[in-house]
DNA sequence: CTCCGGATTCGT
DNA sequence: CGAATCCGGAGT
C-alpha cells in the first residue's frame, strides 16, 4: 500500500474535523527497523481548558506542557500505573487540544489486540519516551493511503471514561467507524 | 511533604 | 465489580 505522510497542516485546524479525518487514516510507528501500521478506525477529540474532560483543562504545567505545544506532536501518558494513552496534539500552540487515538485495526507488523487506547499503545510499542515525538518525523506519525478508499459511516458517542466532568461528559467527542469489529466499545 | 484518583484493562 | 499500580496535581 502506497501512503503519504500528513503533514503539520492537517493537525492545525479545528480538533473535532482532525478527529473525523483521522478514521479511516492509518498509524505508522517505525520502531527498530520494523514497520507497524494500523488503520484508525475510533477517536475522541479533547477540546482545549474549557473542556473539563481535557488534561489542559488544569492549565499548563509539566505533564500538559506538550498538549499546549504546536499542532503535530505526539502527547503521551500513563494511566492506572500500568497503560500508555496515545493522543495527537491539534491546533495552533497555546490552544490545548488533542485527539486520543482509541482503536486501530491491524494492517500490518501488528501483534496482539489494539482495541482501546492501553492496548493500541502496547501493540504499538509506544510509551513516554514518545511523548513530545514530531509526528513529521520518522519513528511515529499518521499517513493517507494514495489509493482512494471504500467509504465508511461514522458515529457520533459521549467519550468513554469521563463521567466526572459534567455536561462535557456528554458531549458526542468520540468518533468511530459504522460497523467496525476493531472498535473498542461498539 | 502527603493524599487522591485516573482519557484502562483484566479477572472474578 | 474490584484489583493492579504509580504518577500528576492539589492541598498542607
Amino acid at each position: 500500500m502506497h501512503l503519504t505522510k500528513l503533514k503539520r497542516g492537517f493537525y492545525n485546524r479545528d480538533t473535532i474535523e482532525v478527529a473525523r479525518d483521522l478514521l479511516g487514516k492509518y498509524l505508522v510507528r517505525v520502531d527498530h527497523g520494523e514497520r507497524r501500521i494500523g488503520r484508525i478506525v475510533e477517536v475522541e477529540a479533547y477540546l482545549g481548558p474549557h473542556d473539563l474532560a481535557a488534561h489542559t483543562s488544569r492549565g499548563i504545567t509539566p505533564r500538559t506542557r506538550i498538549m499546549f505545544g504546536p499542532p503535530g506532536h505526539a502527547y503521551v501518558y500513563m494511566i492506572y500505573g500500568m497503560h500508555y494513552c496515545l493522543n495527537l496534539v491539534t491546533q495552533p500552540s497555546g490552544h490545548g487540544s488533542a485527539v486520543l487515538l482509541r482503536a486501530i485495526e491491524p494492517v500490518r507488523g501488528i501483534h496482539g489486540r489494539t482495541q482501546g487506547p492501553g492496548l493500541l499503545c502496547r501493540a504499538m510499542n509506544i510509551d513516554l519516551h514518545l511523548n513530545g515525538c514530531d509526528l513529521l518525523g520518522k519513528d511515529l506519525y499518521v499517513a493517507a493511503a494514495r489509493q482512494p478508499q471504500a467509504r465508511f459511516g461514522i458515529v457520533r458517542r459521549p467519550r468513554i471514561g469521563v463521567d466526572y466532568a459534567g455536561h462535557w461528559a456528554r458531549r458526542l467527542l468520540r468518533f468511530y467507524i459504522k460497523g467496525s469489529p476493531f472498535v473498542s466499545r461498539p
